[in-house]
RNA sequence: GGCGACGUAGCCAAGUGGUAAGGCAUGGGUCUGCAAAACCCUGACCACCGGUUCGAAUCCGGUCGUCGCCUCCA
């Protein structure tokens, strides 16, 4: 079976081939980076890092752009809430772009999610937008007022194909106060004649000023990815106007389609509602990361699909960390029995297990990144696994590294759900380590002399310290929580 | 008002025509010095009404409810 994606344009799974046969080009919108990144980012980018991952892994070459906003964002009052920010922290506009920049990239290194290949800035691409812009200008699909340049939406009769949203005539320059110095109220900006408290501000044929938000990735797409590439990714929440916007400028100024799949991602809410400064429920990435690893963060927003919105409670999160303490036993069982595995296949029945959820993994995936249904094909290896490694029949070394290898490929490689390490893994030398199978090796002594009391002390306090101890029919084993 | 999504067991959630994956929780068991872990067993006829069909959670119509976007937001 062939990977399927649902496709926003058109709202419905299209078999996916990129256009240049193995090599997928890839954009995805990128932050606006004026404060810290949230668990809703987070949702966004590790989504879109499973896509990636996939399609490697599934062996295609992929070159994934994600940008960083730094200019141009505005919010609804007209300001723009980096140069607010700087101004508040006495600080260059750049300053806090730097900051947040490094910030975001420190979240997305802790979760896993691997860097795009190209991370543009808006404000290094200002040429390359005035260039789309005077090109829209000649084709006669934007208009200068007042040092401004709008997109004259009219003038696109497809405008409105991704959102579903078409421009209503009768709307068409009615209120002058919703117009403005548009022509219609759709009109959007993409040059903006800067006021003089406005200090990000650049040399332009239409005097000092700004870009649009829609341009910038219009411009940052065409330069790295040409005017045509395979998907668009982002929130659902820039559906409209933003990337209806960049669909509209990109086809009239390039006269070619822009991107051939859209994939919008769900929206992240807390406790059921909407994420927000002033509803004191804003939870950022790094909050998240002090009190769940980053595998149960990501296991979290993969255990609905994509394009689901998903609530983040800590019951919700709670629930799955346990679930995936159980993927974790089986691995390390795994990993620890490996290391003194006899060269042989004892154990092989299990290997119609691995081929399933290997089957079951992909099959699951190539339905549109199917990641909830992706996770139960290794769950039920899970159990299988668990169920063999715990009865206490030798299992070999080949039958281990192939249930090894499958955690490691689709839970760690493509899902980012299973680390590569674990501290309690076997041939961990560190003197950490070494000083916790010495305690181990007291407490076993203890034990062996039934001296309860001591052996219950040792395990006590070593859990007080965050080393959890198991005590097995082959051994104790350990693991830090 | 316009556009769109959703409503599946206590909770999360997959499933778009053929008698409901998976996880968490609950209860019972096995194992264990105890604990922990693990495994086994344990649960829903899919918001409601009507229609299409041999057959629908799945298609169509309607009702109720929740949410997102339409204005900054991943």
């Amino acid at each position: 079976m062939a990977l399927q994606i649902f496709n926003v344009l058109g709202r419905e799974k299209q078999l996916f081939q990129p256009i240049e046969p193995g090599f997928v080009r890839m954009y995805v919108c990128g932050l606006t980076v004026y404060d810290y990144a949230h668990i809703g980012h987070a949702k966004n980018y590790i989504a879109f890092d499973v896509v990636v991952k996939y399609l490697r892994h599934s062996g295609y070459n992929v070159l994934y752009v994600q940008n960083i906003t730094d200019v141009g964002h505005l919010r609804d009052d007209g300001t723009d809430p980096i140069i607010k920010k700087a101004l508040r922290a006495q600080s260059a506009p750049m300053q806090i772009v730097e900051m947040y920049a490094r910030s975001f990239f420190e979240d997305m290194d802790a979760l896993g999610v691997i860097r795009p290949d190209i991370s543009p800035r808006a404000s290094a691409h200002i040429p390359e937008q005035i260039k789309m812009i005077q090109t829209l200008i000649r084709k006669g699909h934007a208009y200068e007022v007042n040092g401004s340049v709008y997109f004259d939406v009219t003038t696109d009769p497809d405008y409105g194909k991704l959102s579903n949203r078409r421009i209503d005539a009768q709307q068409a320059g009615s209120r002058e106060e919703i117009r403005g110095e548009k022509r219609n109220p759709e009109d959007f900006a993409l040059w903006k004649n800067a006021e003089p408290e406005h200090i990000l501000r650049w040399d332009s044929p239409w005097g000092e000023g700004f870009p649009g938000w829609h341009i910038e990735c219009s411009a940052m797409a065409k330069k790295y990815l040409g005017d045509t590439f395979d998907i668009h990714g982002g929130g659902i929440d820039n559906m409209f106007p933003h990337n209806e916007s960049e669909i509209a400028q990109s086809e009239c100024a390039n006269d070619a389609d822009y991107a051939r799949f859209w994939m919008h991602v769900g929206s992240l809410t807390v406790d059921g509602m909407k994420m927000g400064k002033s509803l004191g429920n804003f939870v950022t990435i790094k909050d998240a990361l002090k009190r769940y690893r980053p595998e149960v963060i990501r296991m979290f927003v993969q255990s609905a699909h994509y394009s689901s919105p998903i609530d983040y409670s800590d019951d919700a999160v709670q629930g799955v960390a346990r679930g995936h303490e159980r993927m974790m036993n089986a691995v390390r069982l795994t990993r620890r029995a490996l290391a003194t595995a006899p060269q042989t296949d004892d154990g092989n029945a299990i290997l119609a297990a691995v081929e399933k959820a290997r089957a079951d993994f992909t099959a699951a995936m190539d339905d549109d990144f199917n990641t909830p249904l992706a996770t139960a094909a290794l769950q039920e290896l899970t159990r299988e696994v668990n169920a063999l490694l715990n009865s206490g029949t030798t299992v070999g070394a080949s039958v281990l590294k192939a249930i090894a290898e499958t955690y490691d490929q689709l839970g760690g490689a493509v899902l980012g759900i299973i680390p590569a390490t674990d501290d309690s893994a076997a041939g961990n030398a560190s003197r950490e380590a070494g000083l916790i199978e010495l305690l181990i090796k007291l407490r076993s002594e203890a034990r062996a002399a039934k001296n309860w009391k001591e052996s219950d002390r040792l395990r006590d306090e070593l859990a007080a310290l965050g080393v959890i101890l198991e005590d097995r029919a082959d051994g104790t084993v350990w693991k830090v929580n």
